[in-house]
DNA sequence: TTGGCGAATTAAACAATGTGTAATTAAAAT
DNA sequence: ATTTTAATTACACATTGTTTAATTCGCCAA
C-alpha cells in the first residue's frame, strides 16, 4: 500500500465526487459517510481529508457538479429553442427530470452545510452557476415581454425558478404533498402556465388590488 | 434521582418538543442531539427513547407542532378575510414569517429523515395539516374565479403553494439564491401577483403556445 | 410500619460517525 | 545506495443515535 501517483490530486477529486453520486443513486442520502466514499474509490479516509477541507466541502463539490450538469442541459435546451413560451417548458423539463431520474442527487442539493466557514471559492462557483441558471430564464421571458424592463424581468425570473425549484424540493425531498395524486410535472406545468400568462398579461401593478 | 411521576408522559412529550424548539432558535438546527434535547429538559438520554422512538420521531411530532401553529396564524387570518385576493397575500405573509423570523425551525420543516417505518400516525397528522392548509389557499382561489373546476382550482392552489414554501426553503435553507439583493417578500409578492393574475385572466388552456 | 413489587429514570455500553495525527510506505533525488 | 519527501494508511479521539442492565423511588398489601 501507499503506492505514489497512482492518481494525481485532481483524479482522487473527480474519483470521490463519483463516488458520491454512485452511493447516492443507489443506498440514498445517508449511506454517503466518509469511510464509505473512501472505501468506493478504493482509498482510506485520510486520503479525503487530503483533498476536501471536511465532507460538507465535498459534498459541496459534487453540487457544484450537479448543477453544472443542469446548466449544460438547461443551455442545450435554451440553443434549440422555437419560441420563449415552450423553451421555458423546456427549461423545466431539465429540472423535473433530474428530480424524477435522480431523487437523491436532488436531495443532495438542498442538503444544508453548517457555515463554519465564510465566503469559499466553491461556494462563489455555485453562486456563479445559480446565477447563469436565472440568466437563462430571465432571457426567455425578456424575449416573452420585451417591453417590460429588466429589473423587473430579472425578479420575475427569480421568483419563477425559485418556485420551480421548490416544488422539485417540496415533492421530492419533503414530507409534503405526500398525497401526491398530484405529480411533479402536473404542478410545474400549472406554475408555468398560470404564471406565464400572467406575467404577459399584466400590464399594470395597480391593477391588482381587485378584490 | 428515578422520581415517579415528576411528569407524565405527555408531559414530558411537551417538555421535549419545546427543548427542540428552544436549542433550534437558539443554536441553530445542528444542535439538536438526543443528549443536548434531554439535559435541556431536566432528564437522560434514555427517557427520551421512552417516549419517542427515535429522535426522527421527535423531530416529526415538532413539525406537526409547528405546521399546526402555522395553520392557526393562517386561519385567523383566512377568517378576518376581506377579499380573496388580498387574503391570500395575507396567507403568505404568515409563510414569510416564520421563515424569517424562525428560520432554524422553518429548516426543521424540510429535514429529511429516512422513511424507515412506514405510515406512522404522526405522519398522518402532519399530512392532514399540510392537507389543511391548502384546502385554505383553495377556498380563497375559488372565491376568486369561482367559475373554474373545482379539481383545476385544487392543483391551482398546490401549484402556487408549493412555489411559495419552495421560496422560503430556497432563500432560508439552500445555497442557492445566497446573493440575494432579492429578498423572500418581493419574491413571494411578484409571484403571487403574478400567478393571481395569470389564474383570473387565463380563460382556455389552448390560448397557450403564442410564442 | 415494613417489605417488596413495579415503573420511572439513569448510567453505562455499543456501533458508527467525522476528523485529526503519527506512523508507514514508496517514489524521487542526491 | 542512501536520504529525502510526499502519499497513504492505521490508529486514535470525541460525538453521535440507540439499547440494555442496573438503580431508585412511589405505592400497596400484609
Amino acid at each position: 500500500m501507499a503506492r505514489r501517483n497512482d492518481h494525481s490530486r485532481e483524479e482522487i477529486r473527480q474519483l470521490a465526487i463519483q463516488a458520491v453520486l454512485d452511493i447516492v443513486d443507489v443506498d440514498g442520502n445517508a449511506a454517503v459517510t466518509a469511510r464509505m466514499v473512501a472505501k468506493k474509490m478504493g482509498y482510506t479516509v485520510g486520503t479525503l481529508y487530503l483533498v476536501f477541507r471536511n465532507l460538507d466541502d465535498l459534498l459541496l463539490q459534487v453540487n457544484s457538479k450537479l448543477l453544472q450538469h443542469l446548466y449544460g442541459d438547461m443551455n442545450v435546451v435554451a440553443q434549440n429553442s422555437e419560441g420563449p413560451w415552450d423553451t421555458i417548458f423546456e427549461l423545466a423539463k431539465c429540472y423535473v427530470s433530474l428530480a424524477e431520474h435522480h431523487p437523491g442527487r436532488w436531495q443532495l442539493l438542498s442538503h444544508r452545510r453548517d457555515n463554519t466557514l465564510g465566503h469559499d471559492a466553491v461556494e462563489n462557483e455555485v453562486d456563479n452557476i445559480v446565477e447563469d441558471i436565472f440568466v437563462l430564464v430571465q432571457t426567455e421571458l425578456m424575449r416573452l415581454v420585451p417591453t417590460r424592463g429588466s429589473k423587473e424581468t430579472a425578479i420575475a425570473a427569480r421568483a419563477l425558478w425559485s418556485a420551480i425549484h421548490g416544488i422539485c424540493i417540496v415533492t421530492a425531498s419533503s414530507h409534503l404533498c405526500r398525497r401526491a395524486h398530484y405529480d411533479v410535472r402536473l404542478l410545474v406545468h400549472t406554475l408555468i402556465h398560470t404564471y406565464l400568462s400572467g406575467f404577459m398579461f399584466d400590464k399594470i401593478e395597480s391593477l391588482a388590488p381587485r378584490s
